[in-house]
DNA sequence: TGATGATCATAA
DNA sequence: TTATGATCATCA
């Protein structure tokens, strides 16, 4: 088996390339495609997602779009325990802190990304080795009425700190599904955003993410326990 | 022990 | 520089 060349040209042909590789280990996934392994995950973090790409065929290459812009689907990769919980938060999108008014939730990046999700659950104990933890059967997630409720109070609540200048009173404790936390190289990066007399000011930039309770919910439900 | 805040690699 | 892929690791 080969990693495919092209795009998926439809949905149930990315959902098949997702179950030809379900069960296998990453480690044979990476032989497989000939890309290296490496001993951890410490400064390799995105290695992981970056191989399930190459075996669905998504476009390479960062974009602040989804994984397959013609299908309208965001791949995610989310790292489970035995229990199928989440070890980790999920990455959304960069928090936007110079925002041109007019933007609201239904317009959004957050809600663009997460309009259709591909989620592929894959073991994460670091007490496996990389190599040998499995990845698990891909399902197709979109938010439900009540889900995109919940993730447009948290956006809604987030976003009118950022325009009124307090983005750095915002803490990763706010928000019951969404919430902000830094996302940079590290602490020295910056970027500009609006302070509360509207001036422009230095901050680290920001990232949207998942919680691990939201992500929770989302598993349980799409496996019926 | 888990969540928050910090960090790592890479591409364009 | 900002985006992608995320996980690490410290501290409450």
């Amino acid at each position: 088996m080969l990693p495919p060349k092209s795009p998926p040209n439809t949905p149930d042909e990315l959902l098949t390339r997702c179950q030809a590789i379900a069960g296998l280990t990453l480690g044979e996934l990476a032989r497989m495609a000939n890309v290296a392994i490496p001993a951890n995950l410490q400064r390799h973090k995105g290695w992981p997602g970056m191989l399930i790409e190459k075996w669905l065929g998504a476009s390479a290459g960062s974009k602040p779009q989804q994984d397959f812009p013609e299908l309208g689907i965001e791949l995610k990769t989310i790292p489970i325990d035995a229990a199928f919980a989440p070890l980790e938060t999920t990455y959304v999108c960069f928090a936007p802190l110079l925002m041109q008014p007019g933007i609201t939730w239904e317009t959004c990046n957050v809600r663009n990304k997460l309009q259709q999700v591909l989620w592929l659950p894959i073991e994460g104990d670091r007490r496996i080795p990389l190599s040998d933890r499995r990845v698990a059967t891909g399902f197709y997630w979109r938010p439900s009425e009540k889900e995109d409720e919940i993730l447009r109070q948290d956006w809604e609540e987030l976003t009118e700190q950022i325009v009124t200048g307090h983005v750095e009173s915002i803490t990763s404790k706010q928000g019951t599904a969404l919430h902000i936390r830094p996302k940079a190289a590290n602490g020295s990066v910056l970027t500009e955003a609006r302070g509360v007399e509207g001036e422009k000011i230095k901050t680290r930039p920001r990232g949207f993410y998942l919680r691990k309770t939201f992500t929770h919910h989302i598993l349980t439900s799409a496996f019926g326990y």
